[in-house]
DNA sequence: TTTATTTAGTTCTATAATAGAACTTACAAG
DNA sequence: CTTGTAAGTTCTATTATAGAACTAAATAAA
């Protein structure tokens, strides 16, 4: 059966998994903040079948992630170039990172590193509150409804339980 | 044909989406974040086919993001509480939000909003460098190949191509 | 004491997606 | 005039998914 689409769903991150959510996707992605952008690199570098590689790239294009575009005529061929929303989605896989060196790399092990392209210097991502600056914890963390959110009010008390718990 | 593994791939974002790279673990980890974290809750509220939900629940236990913990006997009832390794993989939903936020949802009307379980008070998930604390941007950052990297010379210059274009 | 309800699954089937490999097309270089 | 390169398409066997119905074990209600 058709795989499950999110782009109604009132939350953001469920709406980011319809074109984040799976294992090609974000691969390709970083494989062209690499500059490796090209399909056949991209095939050799990320090991994926071809028919595939074609139908995510139309994918990644179609939602604005990725910009075809022709580096030469005769014979005209392409690169895949990051738009300004594919940069902001490179964001939640720098994100993976630390996750990944943390639990799948000894400490001090970890196979790549992030640098300045202009300074060269080494740069550490963390999530942070942008109010406080401290880093974040989700066991210090609770979700609630937000602006746009909108449904009956005795929905809306059993989906953030806690946070009426608390606050109510 | 059986998806592709990424647990020998020397890439720590490769190696997280091996769990993560898919649309419904993300989601049962939101939801046990959200603390509807019993078989019953999960499928109701992310409508995933219970057989799905079986295989994924088993898979996150087994991958050390959840914990399957009794909350009474007899007769015996589950729930799937987050572990060490299921909070820090919520920082990577957390890093979803803002994206979702910008790219789906008007300026001001995103749904969900984190907030501090103690005070409160809103939280505003950005990325930064931990050195400078100046929020990343994927176009000032390049990927380098860093202490646990390993492969021939010749493979590493054409795999960073930018990195040593600018640096040697 | 039968009947219903809750929780946590399992089993079944159709459709869709994937991996893997071979094939195609258009041009260029030797 | 053969070989190579880039960017795909086409084909098939195998897996995964959605959707729905079914099971089991214990309690709660009638």
């Amino acid at each position: 059966m058709e795989r499950k689409k999110f782009s109604t769903s009132p939350c953001s991150i469920a709406r980011s998994l319809d074109v984040l959510g799976d294992w090609w996707n974000p691969l390709i992605l970083r494989e062209c903040l690499y500059g490796n952008a090209r399909f056949d690199e991209l095939q050799y570098w990320l090991d994926i079948s071809r028919n595939i590689l074609t139908r995510r790239l139309a994918g990644l294009v179609e939602e604005g992630l990725l910009a075809k575009v022709a580096y030469q005529d005769k014979p005209v061929r392409y690169e895949y170039q990051l738009t300004d929303k594919g940069h902001d989605a490179c964001l939640v896989l720098i994100a993976l990172m630390p996750f990944g060196e943390r639990w799948y790399f000894e400490r001090g092990r970890h196979p790549i590193e992030l640098r300045d392209r202009e300074t060269g210097e080494l740069v550490n991502p963390v999530l942070v509150d942008a109010n406080t600056g401290k880093p974040l914890d989700t066991r210090d963390l609770m979700p609630c409804p937000g602006p746009g959110f909108k449904a009956p009010d005795n929905v809306v008390k059993r989906r953030f339980k806690e946070f009426f718990d608390r606050h109510n």
